[in-house]
DNA sequence: TCTGAAATTTTTGTGAT
DNA sequence: ATCACAAAAATTTCAGA
């Protein structure tokens, strides 16, 4: 029941030039106490609030928190903390989600798919999946005409993609934070 | 063609409990300068380098990047810093993605879903879109048990939802910065 | 592993260009 | 709008419990 989970699935953010991530310890899983948890919620939330207030948030000395926030850059646990840009501004305003089928389902097509499309231009997310489809993009694009260029030229014309079906996105939520509520550990409320 | 899209997309972070957020003018659009959208880019792969740092790759004064950053943040180009965290370290390693049709499709419901879909344990972004499918639900659970009970008990079991098809997530990728790259302004180059 | 206090760096306001 | 400078606040290190 300490158990734990099998292996860690998704690799993501990238430091730019200094001394952050690069989780040394991938298969490093303790199930993380309150502490870290709480932690976890509150840079969740803001991923900029000051190392003295969470400190203060969950009643521990500074520099235990900043060991312990460093701990969790490192184990992977926190993966990274990016702004989130509104695509609008940046000139993006016509956001999609697409559905890519791909044919033959030969692996080296897969894995290349999956290193080049967090590359191309728009992407905010990529997501391979079980299923009648292999993967859902996540895009903003400059207009109507900029996404079907994006389709055709980065998705459809591609060695092994069959299919992509565009979806245009009205509205784009984020999760709040609920990650870390509830289940967990049973034994406690919530704090 | 500059039409956009109807209302403003996501919002996302709260704080806890400090000045930061609060768009005061949504629709303030100026397309931001080449120094913005640099900002806006560095912010976008670290969301925690420091403001010093900031003013030297962007080569202003600390001061004037301060007052830009939080210009940026005011004028909702930055919505909200937040940690990516590991689904998989704090207990939930079953990722999927939710395709979810309505039927009758009565605006109440889509309102009333959009409310509260962000609050619902485990989601981690929803999207309204067009087409076949009314919303894609990105939720990260405990376990497959916990995954059917999340579609039954939030998703099949809801006023308006006809049908919701999973797909688990075998990976998850994020975007690497691109929305700032390429055209924006189609008459410089890359910056 | 945690802490408290010292050393260092960053944030933030002011006044001038 | 921008900058340089200085005060205030934050981060980070480290010796010791």
């Amino acid at each position: 029941m300490t158990e734990a989970f099998p292996g860690t699935p998704g690799e993501s953010g990238r430091g730019t030039s200094y001394p952050v991530p690069v989780p040394k310890n991938p298969r490093d899983d303790k199930p993380l106490d309150p502490t870290d948890l709480t932690l976890v919620r509150l840079l969740e939330q803001d991923g900029r609030m000051s190392n003295a207030m969470l400190a203060r948030e969950v009643g521990i000395a500074e520099s235990t928190c900043l060991v312990r926030v460093r701990s969790l850059r490192e184990r992977g646990v926190v993966r990274g903390i990016h702004a989130d840009i509104d695509p609008v501004a940046v000139g993006r305003p016509v956001e999609a989600m697409i559905a890519v089928r791909f044919g033959g389902h030969r692996r080296s097509h897969f894995e290349q798919f999956t290193q080049e499309v967090p590359e191309l231009p728009g992407v905010i997310g990529a997501y391979h999946v079980s299923g009648a489809i292999d993967y859902f993009v996540h895009v903003a694009t400059e207009s109507a005409d900029a996404l079907r260029d994006f389709v055709l030229d980065h998705l459809t014309n591609r060695p092994g993609v069959l299919h992509a079906e565009t979806a245009l996105i009205f509205e784009s939520l984020r999760g709040r934070g609920t990650l870390t509520r509830d289940a967990v550990d049973p034994s406690r409320p919530s704090a």
